[in-house]
DNA sequence: ATAATTCTTACGGGAAACCGTAACTCTTCC
DNA sequence: GGAAGAGTTACGGTTTCCCGTAAGAATTAT
């Protein structure tokens, strides 16, 4: 049974629907910050006062401004937060629709849910949240068949590593030195020209820069 | 006064909370609609019906999906829809904030606000509305200061189609041939190649897939 | 332990991009 | 009409990137 819930948004206006939605869901019980570190010190203080939450229901990208973060993201708030209170549930909601950053947080995080911002976004939250109430997981439906379609490119951390030096502004023979004072391996510039290649070989590019513009449009970088 | 509104907005909770908004402003009379083509024809609807709307709210970026539209964002359709009705009053709703984008909107297509996503978005909104029912232009505080401070480079037509056809790809050696098929002047490589240089020598950038990350970060492409 | 396979790296030729200079064209002003 | 100036283009040298091949290292299997 979900009764207490967690928003953290950095939207007013998204919060304010995703609110709306829980309570047409009969869930009034709900709080929402626009920060990160509050979402976690809420969590952590609704452990220790022993009212801890029923679900959290997070973006994943958090706009920077003057007040300074410790958690930039949703990607590193849902690990924190979990070792802080392991049974809570979890549902993602996000404009970013990578699957392979989806089934990470799956796998690794063990989230219960995860809702594409767009075009009947606070329908599907709804289903989500139902299913979630049910115990069970709920995966965006359009997803199960990208992730089956190996047309597009599974980016790994690696990749994401490199590419994020290329939109840096870094040269490409200065990467290698880069990879090897970070310990990340393989360093050498013949492998990532090649990991480079294999990517825009894939997904049909000629050029780094339409590397660079599609990874931003995906919110992987 | 203010009565029939059209919001334009993609993603499902924006408009809720949208309409929301505009519930608590006596506003009850809103349409929404989840596609440029649609937003148009609703406003070409409304002319011809002598029951045009007093106020459009739009976002700029909408995402693209199976429905192929002819217009495909918010810069494209608040030029259609000026033609269409001169005196709607527009405000723009989105995540972009790039001065000369707002700048270039509220000089060439007379827009009458712009409201930023992201923390306090609805109660600037709200405010927007609110300044705009009283024939006032609604112009976001906290941009005044940035637009001064021209640190910012201006990216003009050109700038942005140069920038926009490497991040599709094509090769540097091939857009002369391009802009001149075009129409486009100059068209020469050196003036690219000097464009793009000046460009990435006043944000102080060093390669272009550093200025392609930049331009898609900002909404610029 | 050795062979086979895979992964990583080094090297070299060629293409593209980068960057400065100089020539050219077009407007503007006298 | 001619001169000055800004804007545009052409050219050449240098650097970086691209891409294929082959050598080397690491892993797994035999």
């Amino acid at each position: 049974m979900i009764k207490k819930v967690l928003i953290a948004e950095d939207h007013e206006s998204v919060n304010i629907s995703v609110e709306k939605t829980l309570e047409e869901l009969g869930m009034t019980q709900t709080d929402y910050v626009y920060y990160c570190d509050d979402a976690l010190a809420r969590i952590q203080k609704g452990v220790q006062d022993d009212q801890s939450y029923d679900l959290l229901i997070t973006d994943l990208s958090f706009i920077k401004d003057s007040r300074v973060q410790k958690i930039s993201g949703g990607l590193e708030l849902i690990p924190a937060v979990r070792q802080v209170q392991p049974d809570l549930r979890i549902i993602v909601f996000s404009v970013s629709c990578i699957p392979s950053t989806i089934e990470m947080l799956f796998g690794q995080s063990d989230i219960d849910g995860y809702v594409c911002k767009g075009r009947n976004d606070a329908k599907a939250l709804k289903e989500a949240i139902e299913t979630v109430a049910k115990n069970q997981r709920y995966f965006p439906r359009h997803l199960t068949q990208k992730i089956r379609q190996k047309n597009v490119h599974d980016f790994t951390e690696y990749d994401i590593k490199i590419i994020t030096l290329l939109a840096n502004g870094m040269r490409q023979k200065d990467i290698p030195a880069y990879l090897i004072e970070e310990g990340t391996k393989p360093a050498g510039l013949s492998s990532i020209e090649k990991r480079l290649n294999y990517i825009k070989e894939t997904l049909e590019f000629t050029k780094n820069e339409q590397l660079i513009a599609f990874c931003k449009d995906m919110g992987i970088i």
